[in-house]
DNA sequence: TTGTAAGCGTTATCAG
DNA sequence: CTGATAACGCTTACAA
């Protein structure tokens, strides 16, 4: 017994492939009761649509852009090698990609790009930029438009994206905390650096983190963040100076990106090998720092995930079908010296 | 400017569709010259085949067999829902599968199954069965016959498999024996247990532990391992008196499924709560025991990710198209209370 | 050795 | 409101 197709139905409901085609896409004109008779004559069959031939006939293009941080990141860096990656690749099929860069910190600036896009010409839209008010208005424009948004990595609760693509910040704080408290046994304090606290995915994550070495690691006391502000001079020498003043130090919690100036300080400090590290995001410095016994874990996501995640997703909110949300839920990676996936 | 077509090349070299075909499917009967020709409008126009629609027009319909250990399992029955999962979703598409049990521990029904698989009408087969010699012929033997293998899970690393899904079991056990390291801090023994150690895969995880363990954490010391032979009762009774007799363990390590039987016996000796446990796959059963405290971290691999691996793995082979390795790569993951993958 | 034409399952155009 | 009929990009008899 063969899959059933339109013929089937049509055959079944004694009408017309045309008619078939007009209630299956749920188009008008056609009578209630012609639409009863297939309707019927899909659930006697059991008929599915082959999404692959419908998209053949439709000739259809997904038009999708993402919307980037611009400026050096090694962690952005990876995203755009594995979007590269993914573009060349079976899941990328029937899929025009755009990639804009936004100054990540300038919400204007960000405005006006997703002004600039074309919302006639675009189907979806991926985007890893902060949450701001003028954002959420941006985003709210775009999805009046018929455009649909995910939100990836840093997730825009209260605007209206579609769905989020990346992991539970609290949760992801929470796992490094439960690290840090059962690596690091003496007892003594733990520097928590970040770049800056006014994002949301830090204030979560060191909130994760205070949950855990409150409640379970009484012997690990948390000092207050260290903001560098993407100045990577600015974070050596701050580093420099707290690891110097405070010898109770026995772990550091690096919450976002920046890892390279940190580590240059703790490894100018002398003391990095009595420091347990916890880091965020798989980067060439955290991976190097990982081999090197340098850094204990890291906390990560996988950027090829994401961002083949980020094309499913858009393409099936763009044809209004169900999201097979088991296969999108992003992980949160622990990744130690041994089990560092290889980059052969 | 378009995607280029048969049509673009058929016009570009100066022949006919049909040739185009001839010659994009190394189908015989073409003059070189004319090869020369068309691959030359190949490239020129950066042509690249729509596989859907050649699936369609083909009538393509793979036909895959996942060949996987019988009777009571909390790891398969998992593999086995993720299949169930997989089958109903865009990637089984166009694959017709046929799931088979076997009595892992018996290679001659394993054989038998094997043979009564109808190689003319199949296209792949995923196995998960220990390699013996009696597997390695059959595997031959179908390869022989134009079916592609994968071995999944546990390698056939001596056959002719075309490919292997899963985890590396050497790494996995260290990555074990670091975490095993690092969390008991107290000067003692580890209990290894597992089914048997006649497995491949359990010797290897115990090898990779006792690597790590004696050459970075002096203060532990790794016992012999204690086997259960798949027997619940004699695991839960050897645990206990081993667990009675030897005051010094502060570790556990289970390299093996049993984690039910195991737990068990440990709650029963009342010492749970001093030990750090550590175990393979998240079933429900390591999952509630990661929830409660009483195991401190599960190494895993995406059950989700094995099986659809497999099956695009199996298909590529199929086509004799060339796998795209990043995406397969299966990862050893580290699975603590904090990062457990909700289940919602 | 090469070309023509039909067909895969779906959609879309244009008459009726 | 409904039905033929021609696409979409590719494969495949069957002819030449």
């Amino acid at each position: 017994m063969n899959k059933p197709t339109v013929h089937d139905i049509a055959k079944e409901a004694g009408v017309s492939l045309a008619t078939v085609d007009r209630v299956l896409n749920a188009r008008p004109g056609v009578r209630d009761k012609t639409i009863a008779k297939v309707q019927g004559a899909v659930e006697r069959l059991g008929y599915v649509r082959d999404t692959y031939a419908a998209n053949l006939a439709r000739q259809r293009l997904y038009q999708f852009a993402f919307v980037l941080p611009e400026g050096p990141s090694q962690f952005t860096d990876t995203l755009k090698a594995a979007l590269k990656e993914a573009i060349s690749s079976q899941i990328a099929d029937r899929i025009a990609l755009k990639v804009v860069t936004v100054p990540a910190h300038d919400p204007h600036a960000i405005v006006r790009s997703l002004r600039s896009l074309n919302a006639a010409a675009l189907d979806g839209v991926a985007l890893m930029v902060p949450e701001t008010p003028q954002v959420r208005d941006a985003v709210a424009r775009l999805k009046a438009e018929g455009v649909r948004i995910v939100a990836l990595v840093s997730d825009l609760p209260n605007s209206q994206r579609d769905y989020f693509i990346g992991i539970n910040s609290i949760a992801a704080g929470r796992t490094a905390g439960s690290l840090m408290g059962r690596f690091a046994h003496a007892q003594g304090e733990v520097l928590v650096v970040t770049n800056s606290m006014r994002s949301r995915d830090s204030l979560d994550r060191r909130l994760g983190f205070d949950q855990v070495i409150s409640d379970d690691f009484p012997h690990l006391m948390a000092l207050p963040s260290i903001e560098s502000y993407d100045d990577a001079a600015r974070m050596e020498q701050v580093v420099c100076d707290v690891i110097a003043a405070r010898p109770g130090i026995v772990g550091v919690y690096s919450m976002g990106s920046g890892n390279m100036p940190l580590l240059n300080a703790l490894r100018a400090s002398g003391r990095l090998g009595e420091l347990t590290v916890i880091s965020h995001e798989l980067t060439p410095a955290t991976r190097q720092a990982l081999q090197n016994g340098e850094i204990a874990a890291v906390i990560a996501q996988n950027v090829g995930h994401l961002v083949r995640s980020a094309m499913r997703v858009l393409r099936t909110l763009s044809d209004d079908l169900p999201i097979f949300e088991a296969q999108e839920r992003i992980r949160i990676d622990i990744i130690i010296r041994e089990n560092l996936p290889g980059s052969r």
